[in-house]
DNA sequence: GATGAATGAGTGTTCATTCAT
DNA sequence: CATGAATGAACACTCATTCAT
C-alpha cells in the first residue's frame, strides 16, 4: 500500500518486466493490464507511465530475447557454413516466437496500439536475417530473391499454433519453409535485392 | 411483432447465414453477436438457438466454400499431373483462408466456444489434402512424411497476416511451402503415413 | 438480481428516468451513469441500451417538463396581453432551468455527446418564444430585433450559477434582461427576423 | 538533474504563468495539471507547490488581466459620461471572460477547490463596477437597484456558450442586459444598495 | 525547494449470455 | 420458435494528489 518512488524505480520496472513475461506466458500478450500491474505488486498506473501503449511492454519484456536472438546471428555465422547458419538462427528464432503465447499473433494486429511491435522485431531482426539469408545465397544454397522481412513474418506466423496441432508442429512447418528456400537456389547466382 | 412459422425458419437461417458473412468480412469472425443478429433483421437469441457455439455459426457460413474447395479437388487431380493438381488446391484453400478476415486466426483460438473450427476443417479437408500428396509423392514429386493435416494448419497459419507486410505476403508464403515439399522427393519412395 | 425483462421494460424506464432525475438534481448531469443505474436497481447496460448518449437521457428526463413549458405558452398569450405573456414564459423558462443543476452548462458543453441536448430545447423551445416575442414586438412593447433562440440560451446561461451568488440571482438577472428587452421597442414596429 | 536556486524559483513561477495561460487557452481551465507542468517544463509538484488550489491559479494566470481591466475604469470614468463609461467597462471585462476558455464556468464549480475564485474576481472587479453604477445611477442613467457582484456574474454568465450559437452572442446578451440597466432609471434617485 | 514516480479510485463502455414472454 | 430486454463482469484509461529523495 505504500510504495517508496524514486529509488525503488528501477526495481519497479523489473518486476513488472518479470510479471509481464509471466503472465503474458500464461495468459497471452492480450492479458488484462491489471493482471500484470497485480502481479507486479504496483499500481495499474505505473504500468500506463512506462509503457503507454502495450506495444511497447511486450517489446520491452522480450527485448532482451529478441536482442540475444539477432546477436547469436554472428557467433552462428562465423562457426558455421552459409545455410547451417541461416538454418539455425531461423530455429532460434522460432524457438522464440513459438514459446511466447500470442506474440506471433499479436504481430498481425490491426489496432494501432500494436504498431510499435513489428517495428520492433523488423528493425532489430530483419538485417540479421538478411545478411545470413545473403550469405548463403551467394554459395547458391538458397535462392535469392526472397525477402528477409517477409520470411520473418511468415515463420513467426507458422508460429501462432496453439493446441489441437501436435508439438512439434511450428518446427516441422519451419523446416518445410526452410526447405523451400533451397529449393529455388541457383550456384553462383547474383545477390538480388527485393524490395517488398 | 412477426409471426413466425416454418418457411420463416429457414429464411431467418439463411439471412443469418447471409449477414454473418458480411459482418465476418467486415469485422472480423470475433464480430459482436448483436452486429450480426442486427443485420440478419434476427433477434440475438435466434443466433444462440442456431448456432449456441461461435465456432459453429463460422463453419456454417464457410460451409459451401469449404466444401466447394474439397470437391475441386477431384476434378483437379483428373485434369492436372499429382503435382500440379497438389499446387493448384493449396492455392485455392489460401485464396479461401486468406480472404476472410480472422479466419486463419480463429483457428487457433484456445477458447472452447471455437473447437468445432478446426475439427470442422480437419474432417472436411485433410482427406482431400491427403489425397493429392499421396498422388503426389507416390510419383515422387513431394516428399511423402508431411502430415497433411500439419500442412493444412500451416497454410492457414500463414494467411493471418494483415496489415504491415504487402500483398501478395500469403500467396509467396504458401509458395515457399511448396517449394519445401518438393525439397525431400524421392522417385518411387513409398507412402509412409505420419501420425500427429 | 434477477430482473424480468419484456414486462417491465417500462417500469424500468420510468424508474430510470426517476432515478436520473433524483441524481442530477443532486450531482448534476454530469454523474456517474453507475451513479444512476444503480439507483434505480437497474444494470449499466440497461441504461446504455436505453440512452447510448448521455444527453439523450437529460433530454428524456426533462421532455415533460420541456414540453409543460412549451405548452404553457399558448394559455398565456390567451390570457395575457403580449408582453405579460412573454415575461410569464420566461419566468417558467427560467425556473425549469435554475432548478436543474447542471442542465444550463450542459448545454454548453462542446463534448459531441451533447449535442442533442440543445438541439431539443431548440426544436421544443424557439417557436415558442419567437412566437411571444413577435406579439409582444408587434405591440411595439419589445425590441423586434432578437433572435429567439440567441435569448432562449442567455436565460439559460443566466442560471447556471450555483452557489456563492445569493438565491433569487437568476431571478433578477433575468428580470434585467426583459427589461432591455423592452429598451429598443418602437410602437408600430416591423416585425424583423433575425438569423443567427 | 537541475539544481535550483532563488532565481530560478522566479523563473519557475513565470514559466508556470505562462504554460497555464496557453493551456488553459486551448484546453480550457479544467485541463490536466500535468500538461501545465509539462509545458512549463516543471515538475508536478511545482505546481502544486505554488498553487495548492487548482482556483489559485487560474486567479494568478489572469491576475495581470483583471487587474488591468479594474485599472481601466478609473480612466473610463475620467474620459466619458457615466453611462458611457459603465458600457465601455463592461464591454471590457466580457471580452475578459468571454475569450478565456471556460472561465466564466468555473465561477460556477461547486468544487472546494475553486472558491478562490469567484472570491478573487469580487474582490478585485466588485468594488470598480459599484462605482461606475453609482455614477450613473446618480445621474439617472441607470437604475440603482442592481448589486454589481450579481451584475459581475451576470455578465460572466452570458458569456459560458461556446459553440452552437453564433458568434457575437455573448457580446449582444450582454448589450441586452445593459439595456435592461436603462429601463428603470429615475433621476435624482437615491442611491441604494443591494446586499446579497 | 524541486522532483517525478507511484497510486488507485473512478468512469465510460462493450458484449456474451440468459430468460420471461 | 423467436424475441429482445436485462444483466454485470470485464477492461482500458485518466488524473488529482502524495511523498521519499
Amino acid at each position: 500500500m505504500k510504495k517508496p518512488n524514486r529509488a525503488d524505480a528501477q526495481r519497479n520496472l523489473d518486476a513488472l518486466l518479470e510479471a509481464a513475461k509471466v503472465v503474458f506466458g500464461r495468459s497471452g500478450v492480450d492479458a488484462p493490464v491489471r493482471d500484470i500491474a497485480t502481479r507486479a505488486g504496483v499500481g495499474i498506473a505505473t504500468v500506463y507511465r512506462h509503457f503507454p501503449q502495450r506495444a511497447e511492454l511486450i517489446a520491452a519484456v522480450y527485448r532482451r530475447e529478441v536482442d540475444g536472438c539477432a546477436a547469436a546471428a554472428e557467433a552462428l555465422a562465423r562457426e558455421h557454413p552459409p545455410f547451417e547458419a541461416l538454418t539455425h538462427w531461423l530455429h532460434r528464432f522460432t524457438r522464440l516466437i513459438a514459446t511466447k503465447r500470442g506474440l506471433a499473433a499479436s504481430l498481425n494486429h490491426r489496432d494501432s496500439a500494436y504498431q510499435a511491435l513489428p517495428a520492433y522485431f523488423r528493425v532489430h531482426l530483419e538485417p540479421v536475417l538478411r545478411s545470413l539469408l545473403d550469405a548463403a545465397a551467394s554459395q547458391g544454397q538458397v535462392r535469392d530473391d526472397v525477402d528477409a522481412y517477409e520470411l520473418l513474418r511468415g515463420v513467426a506466423n507458422l508460429c501462432v499454433a496453439l493446441a489441437d496441432v501436435g508439438p512439434g508442429h511450428s518446427q516441422r512447418m519451419v523446416d518445410l519453409l526452410i526447405d523451400g528456400l533451397r529449393h529455388g537456389a541457383v550456384s553462383g547466382s547474383r545477390l538480388r535485392s527485393v524490395g517488398r
